[in-house]
DNA sequence: AAGCACCCCAACCGCACAGAG
DNA sequence: CCTCTGTGCGGTTGGGGTGCT
């Protein structure tokens, strides 16, 4: 699609979002869903394009969007993706919940490659620096050209112009090397039990990686490493150095899962983020720290995430505002009870506070720490069903239903890959 | 205080892909 | 098939902030 010839047309607004664009977004997605974003700004009342409104809202927006800093362990986690994944960043952004993959990517590019490169660590091939300015003189391979697609954007159409995901290119490699490891041995890192063909889902087939298969990747295979390679110090549950036997990646959707002896329907069960109201944050309380528009919404107010959303109207009296010449910010809590930041407003970003863990831990006193979820953005259908923005909890068990299709295909395309080979 | 360079990050751009008609 | 439209992704950009001289 590429250029949006939609802003052309209109002339809509580009660059910065203010508050009330910001406002106008929030209610109505949180509303009515987002449904066809194309049609999001008009319905919103923005002069702007779909596709930037489906930016403001993953980027910044989204309720379950953690704020701050990345710990040492995010960053650890997110080197370690890089050196699986590479530059793919929406992937790698589904191992940390709560961070979006512009987010890495800006920390990334701004922040751990130039650490890497302190420790003497390629950033993009994750090999010592020495090794790599040795290498650079031997012709390249093709997996390394793709794996170091930055600053390059014609290795970003070849990566995508490929069609393959790298779970394929880790797949297709050569088997006519001695030692080739596209055969899928045991030995080479899966195990396929059963038909090849038959569906995923009816525990008529098991694939099971050996742990051969990620850890004695040879460096020049695919672009792809040996991991026991890396040590980055991890805390973040993937220390290469002393990998969790039981923890692999699914190439396809890079969520770690457990390597059973064999990968049923149970198993993939198990393998899915763990997406249920029991870990969904209690009732926060947090007021968005925006007046929302009177109108003739009701009163009422609902929980999105661990967020809790008064619509204003008739609660106006409880309604607070962030104006630009506003010097304070008042929070309400369950109890009617407000917190008031004194300060510039400028200092923090209005739709901070909705993210914002320690105004959220302020907000209530025995509220759970949010936990992160997955897939929390509300697709159209979960809103298109009954039209409320209540019912958000209830439909994360049916997304876990829909996530649990999601990553049977992903197995089903797995092992049509190794059924190529 | 002014000028400059650098950094960070929000947002844009361009592409591929999927699905509908 | 082909075209059109919508969506998602990764690379890039530009403006604001910050630190240094």
């Amino acid at each position: 699609m590429g250029r949006h010839s939609c802003c052309y047309k209109q002339k809509l607004r580009k660059g910065l979002w203010s508050p009330e664009e910001d406002e106008k977004l929030l209610r109505h997605i949180t509303k009515y869903g987002h449904g066809c974003w194309s049609s999001v700004p008009k319905q919103a009342g923005l002069q702007r394009c779909g596709k930037s409104c489906r930016l403001r809202w993953i980027n910044y927006l989204r309720p379950d969007l953690k704020r701050g800093t990345f710990s040492q362990q995010e960053e650890n986690l997110i080197i370690e993706l890089h050196a699986v994944l590479g530059n793919r960043w929406s992937q790698i952004a589904a191992q940390l919940p709560g961070r979006t993959d512009n987010e890495i990517k800006n920390l990334w590019n701004s922040c751990i490659k130039k650490k890497l490169r302190q420790r003497g660590i390629d950033p993009n091939t994750h090999k010592p620096l020495s090794e790599v300015e040795n290498g650079d003189e031997k012709a390249p391979t093709t997996a390394t050209t793709n794996n170091n697609n930055n600053n390059n954007n014609s290795n970003t159409t070849n990566q995508k112009a490929s069609g393959g995901s790298n779970e394929l290119k880790f797949l297709k490699v050569d088997n006519s090397k001695p030692g080739g490891l596209g055969v899928p041995e045991q030995k080479s890192g899966f195990s396929i039990e059963g038909s090849l063909g038959s569906k995923i889902n009816n525990n008529s087939i098991s694939v099971t990686p050996t742990k051969d298969f990620f850890l004695d990747r040879p460096s020049d295979t695919m672009g792809y490493f040996p991991l026991h390679q890396l040590n980055y110090g991890s805390n973040a549950g993937l220390s290469v150095n002393n990998p969790n036997p039981s923890l692999w990646f699914n190439q396809e959707t890079t969520r770690p899962f457990e390597m059973n002896s064999e990968f049923n329907s149970n198993s993939i069960s198990t393998v899915l983020p763990s997406v249920s109201t029991s870990i969904l944050p209690t009732q926060l309380g947090l007021k968005p720290p925006i007046s929302l528009p009177s109108d003739n919404l009701q009163p009422d107010s609902f929980n999105l995430n661990g967020v809790q959303y008064w619509e204003t109207g008739t609660s106006s009296t409880n309604s607070s505002s962030i104006s630009s010449g506003s010097s304070s910010i008042e929070l309400h809590n369950n109890n009617n009870s407000s917190f008031w930041f004194e300060g510039e407003p400028e200092d923090i970003k209005w739709s901070e506070y909705l993210h914002n863990p320690f105004l959220m831990a302020a907000s209530t006193q025995n509220q759970q720490t949010p936990q992160p979820i997955y897939n929390e953005i509300k697709s159209e259908t979960q809103f298109i069903n009954d039209g409320s923005s209540t019912n958000w909890h209830q439909n994360q068990q049916q997304q876990q239903l829909q996530a649990s299709d999601i990553y049977a295909k992903d197995f089903q395309r797995l092992a049509a890959a190794l059924g190529q080979i």
